[in-house]
DNA sequence: TACCATTTGTATCAAAAGGTACAGGTTTTA
DNA sequence: TAAAACCTGTACCTTTTGATACAAATGGTA
């Protein structure tokens, strides 16, 4: 099953116009880990939609960085499809986490095949939608949650999402994740060692 | 000028055909002040497009409210849209805070209409961007900076769309906007005459 | 005017979180 | 193997924010 074959699979496109068209105006590319895939304040020219891998999509101010999302398969980066819909400059920074297979598309049609195709109006509709959500989601648990209770949700999260108990994190990543120091996380992830909830060791943190 | 002109104007709307689609189906409807216009958790039947005056939006947790936005002319409430390309139900609160003039059109036309209009497609696309772009910048907010610079922020918005100086809000409205106490938003005040930036009078804020 | 609800001003205390400093552990690399 | 780089634990202190309590001011109204 090729690249494309699968993201037809999982977009649900059946239009066979618009297979053609992708087939035609887009590029695989594998890319190797910690690889800008976006920078802030450049120009963007392919959107790209992740096949395999991780990308990390962050901000940068002067001083601090703030984690917006994790772009995995199959989804592309919303803020870079927004721009796509306007100036196409982009404000935010993408980098690969992982070894990702991506599949470029020539911003140019982007905007043009939503109202061309229907299953790419859904998609582009849908990443608009749930990416709302999510960031909603975020600003919720910023707005009502502590610290510790962030902490906790954000090990939980990573524990489901990799089907995995130990989490080889060490403490100054997750700090820049959950937006805070390092000493903070230390401080915290002692308690829970001491409340039975995690197991401490050097760079892994195993959830009981 | 008649409501449906000032919507067709404000959106762009050249289609004869959505136009009068919108005549057919739209109804224009006066709402009286603290009218609740969604209700979380109730489903949504009439998507709302603010012709005049002015809704609150939040979300209510067990004990505490968060405020999403304000939408104002001419826009809709990009929740309760991003609803109408779902299950309909509203996660939202909404509340008219002036009396206001809204144009209510049944939920099935709005995705119907995106893929069949290039105009009504354009609206729901840049909904969707230009809220995206509102909640990221209230969680860069929330994320970066203490109550004061956000209040102070608050005071310097709330002056410019309303064009004026005074702002007549009393300490427990601020608060409640910025998510925190009376007791804080008063001691900050207070800290703001001293240095001079505000003039503070009962139930009234001028800023210097 | 007298009363009442609401608003505002403060003081005090506690909790949450950040900043600094340093000791010691582990891994990588030269 | 030695050095460098990175990771962890902890102590102490400060700032920010929230909680509680109470006094005083203001505006509306009977």
């Amino acid at each position: 099953m090729t690249e494309f074959d699968q993201l037809y699979k999982a977009l649900n496109i059946t239009e066979e116009l618009l297979k053609e068209e992708i087939l035609t105006v887009g590029v695989v590319q594998k890319v190797p880990l910690n690889t800008f895939i976006v920078e802030q304040g450049k120009y963007i020219k392919w959107l790209a939609l992740v096949i395999s891998g991780k990308v990390r999509v962050w901000q940068e101010n002067e001083d601090r960085q703030i984690l917006l999302y994790y772009v995995t398969p199959i989804q592309t980066c919303v803020l870079s499809l927004s721009a796509t819909f306007r100036d196409c400059k982009s404000i935010i920074n993408a980098k690969t986490e992982e070894e990702s297979t991506i599949i470029k598309i020539p911003v140019r049609y982007i905007s043009e095949w939503s109202f061309k195709y229907k299953s790419w109006n859904r998609f582009t509709t849908n990443s608009f939608i749930f990416s709302y959500d999510d960031l909603l989601h975020s600003y919720k648990n910023l707005a009502f949650n502590k610290i510790d209770k962030r902490l906790l949700d954000y090990l939980n999260v990573f524990s489901k999402k990799n089907n995995a108990t130990k989490i080889n994190l060490s403490h100054s990543q997750l700090a820049k994740e959950i937006g805070t120091t390092r000493e903070v996380i230390s401080k915290i992830l002692k308690q829970f060692e001491l409340s039975g909830i995690v197991n401490l060791k050097f760079k892994q943190i195993e959830l009981l």
